[in-house]
DNA sequence: TGAATTTGACCGTC
DNA sequence: GACGGTCAAATTCA
């Protein structure tokens, strides 16, 4: 397992250097596609053998609420050993936009870290009976990273990631890949850190580059003591008015902490579906993303 | 006014 | 008892 994961960090170093061949780096992209595959299949395999995975989140369901518990019944069926235990991928990525549609439901703030976690689940949830949920936290040694761990798999069709693509170069457009740049000029996407422990990723752009927050709702802000954090908020279909206006806001205002996740607007559309995920399927763009490296600290494989 | 976000409280796990 | 995850009322936004 070691050693895919150093070669798969290889052959993204190497996706970097070919950059300028599009059928290198397509062959590259296949590369790590079956990279992924491989270490999904082997993590598989090793749950299976531990077979008790299972277990835990049977017991984890229904467990009592606190609100409306005294009456009785709780629609509370989650609880964090079910986030570990179901598909779990975690990623670090400069930018958290993925093409899908979530709905935050919670902040944390986290021991011994200086960043809140947020909490995100499908938008629908519950009129698609989608069970994605997406946890999100700036890094601490990195501000401009973010860490994100997708729990479970897509099961709806979001019209958010099927959304018309609307080019500004048919050269954003990369061959073998569904993600697309809305980045003004071609700027090229932030070149990001990318740690994963099997499938999936979303992007982080230029701070600075306002025009990347097109399409996306505006991230709140909190005013912290000196410096301004984020607070993670989800994404809605591009072209709002508001999108242009948080657009404005950050390109007026460059704080220097103001790397929230408005000013990590998406750089592309991720048009495929959360199951292609599972194992890296056509989900990563090789030429927006660096894939650095595996996660030493995760402990899913 | 409906939808999305914020945030404090509650719960289960460790 | 601390901590992470979730709920849901209150608040904000479009």
């Amino acid at each position: 397992m070691e050693d895919m994961r150093k070669g798969q960090e290889f052959a993204a170093r190497l996706q970097g250097l070919l950059a300028d061949s599009p059928d290198a780096g397509r062959l590259v992209d296949q590369i790590l596609h079956a990279m992924s595959r491989t270490i999904e299949t082997a993590r598989a395999a090793a749950a299976a053998e531990e077979g008790s995975e299972g277990q835990s989140e049977v017991t984890c369901a229904g467990t009592g609420g606190k609100r409306k518990a005294a009456g009785g019944g709780d629609k509370r069926t989650a609880c964090r050993r079910r986030a570990q235990n179901s598909s779990t991928v975690t990623v670090t990525i400069k930018d958290i936009e993925d093409g899908h549609a979530w709905r935050k439901y919670g902040q944390k703030e986290i021991q011994n870290s200086k960043h809140p976690k947020a909490y995100f689940r499908c938008t629908h949830k519950y009129d698609q009976q989608c069970a994605a949920q997406r946890q999100v936290q700036r890094c601490d040694d990195d501000p401009e990273a973010f860490r994100v761990t997708y729990i479970g798999t897509h099961t709806c069709r979001d019209p958010a990631a099927v959304a018309p693509l609307v080019l500004h170069d048919a050269d954003e457009l990369h061959a073998g890949s569904r993600l697309i740049s809305f980045a003004p000029n071609n700027a090229s996407a932030a070149t990001a850190s990318t740690t994963t422990t099997g499938n999936t990723s979303s992007q982080h752009g230029d701070h600075k580059d306002a025009a990347l927050l097109a399409g996306l709702r505006p991230l709140k802000l909190e005013a912290g003591a000196g410096e301004q954090e984020e607070v993670l908020s989800s994404l809605t279909p591009a072209g709002s008015p508001a999108a242009a206006e948080a657009a404005r806001n950050a390109a007026a205002t460059p704080s220097p902490d103001q790397g929230d996740v408005t000013s990590g607007l998406q750089h592309f559309y991720y048009g495929g579906s959360f199951d292609d995920m599972a194992a890296f399927d056509d989900t990563f763009d090789l030429d927006d993303l660096g894939v650095l490296g595996f996660d030493q600290g995760q402990d899913e494989f």
